[in-house]
DNA sequence: GAATATCTGGAACGAACGTTCCTCAATTGA
DNA sequence: TCAATTGAGGAACGTTCGTTCCAGATATTC
């Protein structure tokens, strides 16, 4: 079953995480093809014939970012018996994972990539597109709640859901300025005072 | 009293005002030096005579931006008979201004240097010192209306005029986004709920 | 008008950019 | 054992980067 060639001297999904971590770093315009391969500890050459190039290495790292680090955002509106215990948890895991000390601050997805030149707009829309994941999320989540009586049917689900994504976007600024986890977590529970009343 | 030797064939300020816009636009790794002389209309050793280096001239463009476009959220600090009225202002001027169509969205502070190459890590941290002025601005104004008795002492100042920078600066990727004016003032008033009780 | 001073556009610099190519190494199937 | 296939490193591609240099143009001062 082994594939015919010379096998591959590294592994891709290790490759792709170092791959991750320059670009949530350094951000894409600020990361360079040949800082990119030395990270990965591969030529440019195996980069390209694996990856593509580097606008296809950045949204693999993307997807790989999404798939895992990610990842809390969505696990925090599955986990909790009420959406107003999803959106509290939501906001201290967020200050927390945005603070890490093992691993770049802030949102791969917030920072990398907010202005660039015109050639890569088309890769700046993609990760807006990437974006309105979690916001769509947020809405589901709060409309569920209206249905089930948990918060009142008057309440704009959609504003709401963007201020939280908004709140977390700059917390993500906040991370990378160097704002401490317990200052964002205060500022999450600032946040959560806008939580429609019962 | 006018200068010795051939005049200058172009307005300082006309120029550097290009230069913001462009800095401001594409962010500051993204915009070229070429680019700059051009939209500029000045050539790049006059460039260079005139404003230093890139990085000089970025600096140049922050401060003429924050004299001018960024001067909104001093101003809303600065009038308003109660601080309830100076933040409501605040929210509602900065989604208005976020949203201009007139000059690239958001903040520049915000926006143009996020992320960068560890050489330009310098200029990142000069950056975060100029977005700590509103803070402190913010943070002013509250203890101001607590010494007044607007708001009660038992309010955490720091932490709540924290919060409303960091909703600020999330609205500057939301505006930057495609959030409209309209949803931006929603969320400004979303933001406002965690004003203290009186 | 001559001397001095400043600003001009354009050419040129070395370095870094993203990308491609080429040769050699390592493996499989016959 | 040997052709076929795939990955490896590294040199090289043309372009763009930020920056400097230079000859010429335009002003003031004497």
């Amino acid at each position: 079953m082994a594939a015919r060639g010379r096998p591959k001297s590294f592994d891709k999904e290790t490759a792709l995480e170092q791959a991750m971590l320059a670009f949530w770093d350094r951000g894409f315009e600020a990361t360079g093809v040949d800082d990119l391969a030395s990270t990965m500890g591969i030529s440019t050459s195996s980069l390209y014939a694996t990856f593509g190039g580097k606008e296809d290495l950045f949204l693999a790292a993307l997807d790989h970012y999404q798939g895992d680090r990610g990842r809390y955002t969505k696990s925090a509106m599955e986990n909790g018996s009420t959406a107003l215990d999803c959106f509290r948890n939501l906001f201290e895991v967020s200050a927390i994972e945005l603070t890490r000390t093992d691993q770049p601050r802030g949102c791969m997805l917030a920072l990398a990539l907010p202005t660039c030149s015109p050639e890569m707009e088309p890769l700046r829309m993609k990760m807006n597109e990437r974006r309105g994941v979690s916001l769509r999320r947020f809405v589901e989540r709060l409309r569920r709640a209206v249905k089930e009586g948990e918060i009142d049917s008057s309440c704009d689900t959609t504003s709401l859901a963007l201020f939280f994504l908004t709140t977390i976007q700059g917390m993500s600024i906040q991370a990378r300025t160097g704002a401490s986890r317990e200052k964002l977590i205060e500022v999450g529970k600032l946040a959560m005072r806008a939580w429609p009343e019962t």
